[in-house]
DNA sequence: GACCTGCTGCGGTATG
């Protein structure tokens, strides 16, 4: 294997063998690899990619070691592979193996991840495998152990796989801040060969010179060039008079999405919610008794050797449909699947595109995905999802920049190991996309902040955590490194307590809270079984099975996923569309009477309009406003314009939003007419005003837990024993006040803050849609009644102060005919 | 009888 068409004929072969179409290595992309550049491989899921680059480093080191090649030689560590699933490490791992069977190479592949047992780490010490698999958080791990250079002085390249999932959250930093140790290591030798795998999103560029750090002007990316033919089709009520104009289940249409369940091998069927999942299950076995056995469910919240169950279970073909969060959406692939349903709103182009890749795996296949709308308008999205599919529209991954919670942590994992010289380390940090802006200044206070516990904390000894000498900083207590050794990571969860059956067995986990409102001998859903609640113990929940008819189903606090900025925008124009009578779109067809009597009542908005309801009803004032900017941007414009409206008269205000707008409600008459309305848009005084109306010290103060947890300031407790969220909570509270009070250049506070502005306010996205709705049109109606916009607004509104039977009651009357 | 919202991911000790 000499020459490089041979190497480009075995890797060709290999993958058409396999299934998958080679077409990322690609004779030029060949070419930058054995020149040693770094680089980004970019195509959907499914095809091959990760194949394509491990055959191609293999390859080539067998070009660069002729004579080792199928010698059982001690190469030590080669290639680290950074996966951020523990799942998907097996799966590579499997096919890895494979791979170098076939090229008769006798190279070790090996996982490093927390489910790897004790006797292979310790192995692993001895000598390490020639490619490890392994996950950012065991990467911090290994840096963390005493001599940890001597692991990585053969290293040659390294891969981000699915960087797209890494690349936005603090995770990436791990990966960045890992990436500048590694190269730092490797100064002296060849300079390491860093390659990214990712999936399309809207900024590859920036993903690359976020893996790269500093600019490297011979690196590429090499993207796929083909088109994955994606097929969108809604599973559409037969009388939309009568489908729910709220509402977020979609049950409803269940007996519509029957047939193509019955009619497919196997269906994954998305659902935006876990509890969610839980309903549709039961309902789909109380419709279709038959599937008994056929069909099970997967979420975060159910035990993970029940999960690995229903994905082995999928591999084989064997499950004729899995209702699931997005737990199913990363990495590996389950080829028996040929369809999947997304039901209610997807909420992103990016996030659809992947489900819909789920589906037509093999090469060449048009992937097929049905949407379900959970109330009617929501069937505008899926037209507007095929525009947005069409023109590319994928959203960005933002990195983040400034972590210094995870500069700290990190700066404390190689103060346990070998300790490092500030000199050195900093100059490593400065090279990565995430701190290259940081200052001289933040960096000693950085450093400062480990030694001595900065301004607020230098009289306790717990936070003195790093000693100084001259340059050199390190950790000497015992004590501290096992802490520490326990924290690495930035994922915080919350408290949550196991369900297990009382013969044994895990089921899954549900929150404090939930089982708090639980007597014994109560019935609850988890994982798909009615169980009966016994008792808590050694904080978990025991049940046995239950016969009970009627089970509360658990509800979890999870994230709140605001609609996309891509998807907004796609969906405000697609509303014009609907209203030109010219649209093919048989989702804005059906949809017609709706429009017709939203444009009655009140008026369907143009692209560059924005439409404002002002309706009085038996419950007061309401002024409905129509952005479709999620959220979380409505949240903080609702209270801006109700701070805003209450300045030119004394007026209060409660505040309801979805996604597509938002309700102020008050007992007086609402001020606006077309005359003033631009302005409580505009853009002048925004600051300010925002900081008048919106809290944003108890925003960065629910902020600051997650960032004390991962710059070790609270200790949570050795593992599986408990220490409840209240103690969190409260301890985290403490020390804002602490630092706001007596240390408020801390810049760990800082960062609270600018994270509450910059993803809980969306900051950049509010200025944004301000900006444009003040040079929009702006449409003031006054309909008479509730009108079918406002409507899912209203019932959410009202869902907070109701129980649901008195809610449904409510709805019944509060809607209006056609 | 139902117009029940709120995702995902990782990691770890020590003694006999």
């Amino acid at each position: 294997m000499k020459n490089k068409a041979r190497g480009w004929q075995v890797i060709t072969e290999w993958l058409a063998a396999h299934d998958r179409q080679p077409f990322v290595f690609q004779e030029e992309a060949w070419e930058h690899y054995i020149q040693g550049r770094s680089g980004l491989v970019n195509a959907p899921t499914g095809y091959g990619k990760t194949f394509s680059l491990f055959l191609g480093s293999v390859i080539d080191w067998i070009n660069q070691h002729p004579k080792d090649y199928k010698q059982k030689t001690k190469n030590g560590l080669q290639m680290l592979w950074i996966t951020p699933l523990r799942a998907l490490a097996k799966d590579i791992a499997r096919a890895m193996i494979e791979v170098l069977e076939e090229l008769d190479m006798p190279w070790q592949v090996g996982i490093r991840s927390g489910d790897t047992p004790v006797s292979t780490r310790q192995q692993q010490k001895k000598q390490m495998p020639e490619i490890l698999i392994i996950t950012p958080e065991s990467l911090h791990l290994l840096l963390g152990q005493k001599d940890y250079p001597k692991v990585f002085t053969t290293l040659t390249t390294v891969v981000a796989d699915e960087w797209h999932e890494l690349l936005g959250s603090k995770r990436g930093v791990m990966v960045e801040l890992g990436l500048s140790r590694l190269r730092g290591l490797a100064k002296g030798r060849a300079p390491l060969r860093v390659w990214g795998i990712s999936a399309t999103i809207g900024n590859l560029d920036e993903a690359l010179d976020v893996l790269l750090g500093k600019p490297d002007p011979t690196a590429v990316i090499v993207r796929a060039r083909l088109d994955k033919q994606i097929e969108l089709q809604s599973i559409l009520p037969d009388e939309i008079e009568k489908y729910p104009w709220a509402g977020h289940l979609g049950t409803k249409l269940l007996p519509k999405a029957l047939p193509i369940i019955l009619n497919s091998k196997t269906t994954l069927i998305f659902t935006n919610v876990r509890s969610q999942t839980e309903i549709w299950y039961h309902e789909i076995l109380r419709q279709c008794p038959e599937l008994a056995g056929a069909i099970a469910l997967h979420h975060g919240s159910i035990d993970m050797e029940l999960r690995v169950w229903v994905e082995d279970a999928l591999h084989e073909g064997i499950l004729k449909a899995v209702v699931c969060t997005s737990s199913l959406d990363l990495g590996v692939d389950f080829r028996p699947v040929d369809t999947v349903i997304q039901v209610g709103s997807p909420k992103g182009v990016a996030r659809f595109l992947q489900r819909a890749g789920r589906s037509g795996h093999q090469p060449g296949a048009v992937s097929k995905i049905w949407f379900l709308p959970t109330h009617s308008l929501e069937l505008v999205e899926a037209a507007a999802l095929k525009a947005a599919m069409k023109e590319q529209l994928v959203e960005s991954r933002m990195p983040v920049l400034l972590a210094f919670d995870v500069l700290i942590q990190y700066l404390m994992t190689l103060g346990i190991s070998d300790g490092f010289h500030g000199a050195e380390i900093w100059e490593e940090i400065t090279g990565t996309f995430c701190f290259r802006d940081m200052t001289e200044e933040e960096w000693q206070w950085t450093l400062s902040f480990l030694t001595t516990g900065g301004e607020a904390l230098y009289s306790y000894d717990e936070f003195k955590k790093l000693e100084r000498e001259d340059d050199f900083y390190i950790c000497r207590s015992r004590q501290l490194a096992l802490r520490h050794r326990l924290h690495i990571g930035t994922i915080v969860s919350d408290a949550m307590l196991k369900v297990k059956f009382i013969s044994g067995g895990f089921i899954g986990v549900i929150e404090e809270g939930f089982i708090a409102r639980l007597q014994p001998g109560d019935a609850f859903s988890l994982a798909g079984h009615t169980l009966e609640f016994v008792m808590i113990k050694d904080m978990t929940a025991l049940v046995r099975k239950s016969k009970a008819k009627r089970a509360i189903i658990p509800s979890w606090m999870g994230g709140r996923l605001p609609l996309s900025a891509n998807l907004g925008s796609v969906l405000r124009r697609t509303f014009s569309e609907a209203m030109s009578g010219n649209t093919t779109e048989p989702e804005l067809k059906i949809l017609q009477p709706l429009f017709n009597l939203q444009e009655n009542l009140s008026h369907v908005p143009k692209d560059d309009e924005l439409l404002v309801e002002k309706i009085n009803t038996q419950d007061g004032f309401h002024l409905f406003v129509y952005p479709f900017e999620g959220r979380l941007v409505h949240e903080v414009m609702a209270t801006l314009l109700a701070y805003r409206i209450s300045k030119r008269q004394p007026i209060t205000f409660s505040i309801a939003m979805n996604d597509y707008g938002f309700e102020l409600l008050s007992d007086q008459e609402i001020p606006v007419t077309d005359e003033d309305v631009h302005e409580l848009f505009s853009l002048e005084n925004l600051s300010t005003d925002l900081q008048t109306s919106v809290n944003a010290t108890e925003m960065a103060r629910r902020k600051f837990r997650d960032i004390a947890v991962i710059a070790g300031l609270i200790f949570q407790g050795y593992p599986g024993k408990h220490k409840a969220n209240r103690h969190l909570q409260s301890s985290a509270s403490l020390l804002f006040n602490v630092f706001r009070d007596y240390d408020p250049q801390n810049l760990l506070l800082r960062q609270a803050f600018s994270e509450a502005f910059f993803y809980q306010m969306e900051e950049a996205r509010l200025r944004e849609s301000l900006e444009r709705i003040y040079n929009n049109k702006i449409i003031i109606t006054e309909p008479a009644q509730l009108t079918p916009f406002c409507f899912p607004i209203k019932v959410d509104s009202l869902r907070e102060s109701l129980t649901s039977e008195k809610l449904a009651d409510r709805i019944k009357k509060m809607r209006p005919q056609f």
